[in-house]
DNA sequence: ATGAAACTTTACCGAAAGGGTAAGTAACAG
DNA sequence: CTGTTACTTACCCTTTCGGTAAAGTTTCAT
């Protein structure tokens, strides 16, 4: 069950296109900050920004070596979150209904 | 296929707890601004601000009728939000580097 | 006709977000 | 050991965000 904070991190990092580019990158592979840069029309330090903001939320991962840092996908954090919008999108409504009237004691339905 | 600007709103409106708990409401069945404010700790102005932002992403709908303003949620969008990361989280790994190793005339996989 | 209920609008505020420059550090390549 | 590559840090600037109070509007009940 992922925590509220999590989640404002998590959907705030998707919530910029730039930042979901890097998702779709990331998705054919792992990465350099200079290759997730590249189609970027913005400076380094605030692809650098968006990099972090998308780690701080756990959906990406990266690991340093030598002087290039490589970043991947956390497809189980992505999972996690497609978990959460299928269970608002299901919605409690039928099951609440067959409750409410057991509970009420009305006639079910016809 | 849902567009850049579009994804920007949803996802932003999903980045709040305050706005996931009207979600959460809203999945057991309309509701009034009024039904919605109660259990947030905050003045009128600003959950009318939150709703805005929730409608304006297409996440819920509302309409008015004599003075009270009834919203509901729009199950179809968050299946669509659903789908956005159901692809991200698949990845398109595998069916990239089969591509590659077929254009580059390598031995298949023993 | 009056008043309460249920929003709505306006105006304002402090903090966070997204963007940029400039300068700094760390690892290779020669 | 010097230059280059690949990040990293430190600030600065402008816009958006979440929140407020106060005043306005439209319905409904009496």
């Amino acid at each position: 069950m992922m925590d509220a904070p999590t989640l404002d991190l998590m959907f705030h990092a998707l919530s910029d296109s730039s930042r979901r580019g890097m998702i779709d990158r990331l998705g054919r592979g792992p990465a350099s900050v200079t290759e997730l840069a590249e189609p970027l029309p913005m400076a380094l330090p605030t692809v650098l920004k968006h990099l972090n903001v998308l780690e701080a939320s756990g959906i990406v991962q990266s690991t340093k070596t030598g002087r290039v840092r490589t970043y991947e996908l956390r497809q189980e954090r992505l999972a996690e979150l497609e978990r959460w919008i299928a269970d608002r999108k299901a919605g409690w409504n039928i099951t609440f209904d067959r409750l409410d009237r057991f509970l009420t004691e009305e006639e079910p339905e016809p």
